[in-house]
DNA sequence: TATATTTGCTTGCAATACTTAGCAAACCGA
DNA sequence: TCGGTTTGCTAAGTATTGCAAGCAAATATA
């Protein structure tokens, strides 16, 4: 992905978060995390990813594929070995745009109720 | 692992190689590839890691624990998620009501762009 | 209104991955 | 012996990660 930085402002977002609340949690500077959004972060440490990752609920394998990283076998098997059991359902199934817009409306539902 | 230097060193002449023969294969720097085996570089990015893995014949996963990189855990995450849906896969950790309105507004987008 | 706090951001800075250039010793065939 | 090649290595330089410090605007509090 090229421009991941936005997707995770959107992750931030969506867990209606402050970058100095995600700077508590997981021990990484708002400087640096502000400039991981802005797009000005080529590849992340696997180490940073991990802990965004746990803040954020999503897979550590999934940061690490959004970054350019190698990721040990996992995509082609998710896309291989499950046939059309639960297609509405299946991960491949949103594209980077789609992803965008559903963590957006997530961060609207979010903060829609207070 | 800390010295894991000579870890390198040992795969690269189990396999009879030269620097320079694992520099070309692997597009690495015989340079770096020098100052890696002998314990000059703490980290060695993942890409680096995984052209080594192939050349070397040893699993990726296990090159980046070597190193001290976190490692996905493929035990019981996964295979418990994986029955779930896979919106919170992409997007992380959302509520069954939160999940209903994601699917809904995502039939929404997909209908909309036509 | 005035002051304090919050929030995102930018600017220098240190550490480190990785490269190009090149050195010195070992190894070759004539 | 001698010129060339191979091999591992070091030195110097570039690029990027990530941080501490601090600024400016928004927001909260008095």
């Amino acid at each position: 992905m090229q421009n991941y930085g936005e997707y995770f402002r959107a992750l931030r977002e969506a867990k209606n978060m402050t970058l100095r609340e995600v700077e508590k949690q997981a021990d990484v500077s708002n400087a640096y995390l502000s400039q991981l959004e802005s797009g000005k972060v080529k590849q992340p440490s696997p180490l940073t990813l991990h802990k965004l990752s746990e803040i954020y609920g999503v897979s550590y394998d999934l940061l690490m594929e959004k970054v350019g990283y190698p990721v040990p076998e996992r995509k082609e098997k998710m896309k291989s070995e499950s046939g059309k059991t639960s297609i509405a359902y299946r991960v491949g199934d949103i594209s980077d745009d789609e992803e965008l817009e559903l963590l957006n409306y997530l961060k609207f539902i979010r903060n829609r109720k207070k």
